[in-house]
DNA sequence: TCTGGGGTCCTAGGACCC
DNA sequence: TCTGGGGTCCTAGGACCC
């Protein structure tokens, strides 16, 4: 059996943390620059707010019922996690996780369903009274089962958040009462293909031949189908490397100013190069992209995919290639929206290949490199690097900080005091 | 006016091999 | 007019996830 944790309104419930005084009140989390809604609290589900929705659009309502907005805040959501994370991994020597709210347990080492669902039972209240997040747990013979289940626990208040599907009849119950388009891996486009075809339930879409999954929605949906039916053939990979890494961003406004994009997107580029560095990656290629509002109808774009001959993971290299595409193809008086980076094809920094026409002097490159990272860890972040930081009022252009939250348990200054 | 960010996996089709 | 058969590797783009 495997056990799926859930947090509950990750985003929200981590501002509660904090914020005990909203605990019945709707809450929403917004996307950057107060964009999007990203996580809703049960008030604002009721209300009917759709996940996703632009935040304007709903600000009528917003008004009217009273709901407190937050702009996100990934450094305590991010730390709130890991204490999660780390919770867990005491009950199971194979914890998979898969989001920053979700997690995977192996559960095999116990053989009764009973003394499972205790145990999650503990689990659960030792998360909501340690570290004040509530979470719903699946039990189930495989991963897509786990999610119904979950589901379930967080639907019913009488399941007290832990939900086993561990039976026949339990499974069949179950994906009677459960909506197609609620089933883990079958998207918009594959909820069409089924409802044309007749299916409501995910017990419609599992009592159909193999076949028919397989024809309709290829290997990803046949394989859905067979675990809804009971065997376990999805894994949760584990990726403890990323395969790609991104960092992009829409800015407030669109930005005209070249210096102010290249800054930015500079400052893309080196998170980017850490965040590499830290895993002990390198990549061979880095897609460089910025392009005006996807919402006007004519649109502008930069856009290269730049090939390193030897694989790389530093910032001035890094930096270097980037500058060059966004010269070449900058035009003057276009508003650039949204600009990143983003590096493909990484693989270990072990024993990398170096190109037999290579002009750098990579051993010299690497101790610089080594040296800034010291300095920026004992410093902290950006004490010094190749390109100027951007000053805060130009900061201030670029992104709307809006209304986030401290960041309460991972910097010092923002620590609550206690007044006794 | 305002409409996010960061990932993975799979497939089809092209280029290439013998 | 008709014009093999059997592979591999790579890439772009679609679909999906949170």
């Amino acid at each position: 059996m495997y056990a799926l944790v859930d947090c509950n309104n990750f985003f929200v419930s981590c501002e509660r943390v904090f914020r005990p005084d909203l605990r019945d009140k709707p809450v929403v989390v917004l996307s950057g620059n107060d964009g999007c809604v990203v996580a809703r609290s049960n008030e604002v589900k009721q209300l009917g707010i759709k996940m996703g929705v632009p935040f304007y659009q709903i600000r009528p309502l917003a008004e009217k019922y009273g709901i407190v907005h937050f702009s996100s805040n990934f450094a305590l959501y991010g730390d709130l996690s890991s204490r999660i994370m780390r919770t867990l991994s005491r009950y199971t020597d194979d914890l998979q996780q898969y989001s920053i709210d979700e997690a995977f347990m192996d559960l095999s080492y116990i053989t009764d369903t009973a003394e499972a669902k205790a145990l999650c039972e503990r689990i659960r209240t030792e998360i909501l009274r340690g570290i004040g997040v509530p979470v719903s747990i699946g039990i189930a013979p495989n991963k897509t089962l786990c999610k119904v289940a979950s589901h379930y626990a967080k639907k019913y208040a009488g399941y007290h958040g832990v939900c086993v599907i561990d039976s026949e009849d339990k499974r069949v119950k179950a994906l009677g009462g459960y909506p197609i388009d609620e089933v883990w891996g079958i998207g918009r486009q594959s909820v069409a293909k089924l409802q044309a075809a007749g299916v409501r339930t995910a017990l419609d879409f599992a009592s159909k031949q193999a076949l028919f999954a397989k024809n309709l929605l290829h290997q990803p949906g046949l394989n859905t189908w067979r675990e809804l039916n009971g065997e376990d053939c999805i894994s949760v990979r584990e990726l403890p490397e990323k395969q790609s890494i991104t960092c992009s961003r829409t800015f407030a406004h669109g930005v005209t100013d070249r210096d102010l994009l290249e800054q930015a997107m500079c400052q893309f580029c080196a998170n980017v190069a850490e965040k590499l560095r830290k895993q002990h990656s390198v990549c061979r290629q880095m897609i460089v992209f910025a392009h005006t509002s996807r919402f006007q109808e004519q649109q502008f774009i930069i856009q290269a995919t730049v090939t390193f001959s030897t694989p790389t993971a530093n910032t001035q290299e890094m930096t270097e290639a980037l500058l060059r595409v966004v010269r070449t193809q900058w035009r003057p008086n276009t508003p650039y929206k949204r600009a990143g980076v983003i590096v493909i094809n990484v693989s270990p920094d072990s024993g990398v290949q170096q190109s037999l026409f290579d002009t750098r002097d990579r051993q010299r490159d690497q101790r610089l490199q080594q040296t800034l990272d010291k300095i920026n860890n004992r410093h902290g972040k950006r004490t010094i690097g190749f390109t100027p930081n951007i000053p805060t009022e130009k900061a201030a252009e670029l992104y709307d900080i809006g209304a986030k939250s401290p960041a309460y348990t991972t910097r010092i200054q923002d620590i609550i005091t206690l007044k006794c």
